[in-house]
DNA sequence: GTTGAAATTAGTACGAA
DNA sequence: TTCGTACTAATTTCAAC
């Protein structure tokens, strides 16, 4: 359905090759079609100055790469009935994510949920449409699962910015600041290979 | 944490009137849409049984009240360049809110942000091509920043679940606890209206 | 809200540069 | 590879029911 990755199995993918083709005119298509999804290869590749054919045969490589997993309407929450939006930091007993995974697959009212380090394991983003639920949802379903050993929950005020993707060209290129400069280390990892720690904190206190 | 709203406002939406016209059929759609915003509007209307013309006008109705924010193509962060992401929390400085929000929106590598209750202020997502530009990040570009008074970060080692976009329609009909039962209380309240304390918090010792 | 036309556009399949 | 063109299929629009 939705899931990035429901298990260890990734599809065909080796972390290695990182950017299969991405060339600046496949961002840039990659760039205009984050904005509008809907529009038409023609008019794709008239705002990037390609032909038709070039589009079509690029867009699909896009699409088979898996660089684009999907295309999808954006709705406004609020205006849709899901006006109440929570975090729920969780710490997820040892050995038993496999089934925290399972069960969150089966929970439709939450958004996002990632692994972290720091103070917890996981965090969760869900949307509901009043207060009594985020209760009941925490405090009975969450609560139910027996993975969960605890959990913390924060309520979202307001989404200050929600920018439909992040690309790669959006980054300016960075000045170099003095010593090992950022850019300068590709590492393809696979996004699981950081140390569980309290590592990432950095006070304002250390400049 | 006092005013989140000190933006331009709410463009011309009242927080009353909730759900414009969202019946079943509509709701459908946006169902059909967020699992593939490029489907055809007669196909869409097929999928949910109306007329092309039906299709349409809801369509047209769906953009035009808002409801459906834009379309987008969702791409894969790691195969795109970006494989690194973290959680950013900050404590903002009282009245400098302002500042803050156009300052985020200069950066481009911040996906999400939002407003929060709980120990921080604001929790900002930030997606990056490595470890070394979050350190640069945090420690340069969000600490020149006046309005911030400090950080705490977090790496996301994985990335469970991410639904495109949560509807009313996924929440079961929640079975009624006991007492005041969720879905009982409609509370049309904009998002603004929550108590700035340590809310929220629910251990599972409570139950 | 539905059905059925015409007008437009999208998608495909070729060569040619 | 990329471009340009022609051809076919599909979609959108607009009408009447």
């Amino acid at each position: 359905m939705a899931e990035t990755s429901d298990g260890p199995s990734s599809e065909e993918w080796r972390p290695g090759q990182i950017p299969p083709d991405l060339d600046a005119v496949s961002l840039r298509m990659l760039d205009v079609l984050r904005e509008d999804g809907r529009i038409s290869i023609a008019a794709l590749a008239q705002q990037v100055g390609i032909s038709r054919a070039n589009a079509y045969s690029r867009f699909e490589a896009l699409r088979a790469n898996g660089v684009i997993v999907r295309f999808t309407a954006q709705v406004d929450h609020v205006r849709s009935g899901l006006g109440v939006c929570a975090l729920v930091f969780v710490t997820v007993r040892q050995q038993m994510w496999r089934q925290f995974r399972n069960q969150l697959a089966l929970m439709p009212e939450v958004e996002y949920c990632a692994i972290t380090t720091g103070q917890h394991d996981a965090m969760i983003q869900i949307r509901v449409p009043d207060v009594a639920t985020v209760h009941h949802l925490v405090t009975h379903r969450l609560a139910s699962i027996p993975a969960v050993k605890a959990t913390e929950t924060v309520f979202i005020l307001d989404e200050v910015l929600r920018r439909p993707y992040v690309l790669p060209s959006d980054q300016r290129p960075l000045p170099q600041p003095s010593g090992a400069a950022p850019g300068t280390d590709p590492m393809p990892l696979g996004m699981t290979r950081f140390v569980r720690a309290d590592a990432g904190r950095a006070g304002l206190s250390e400049l």
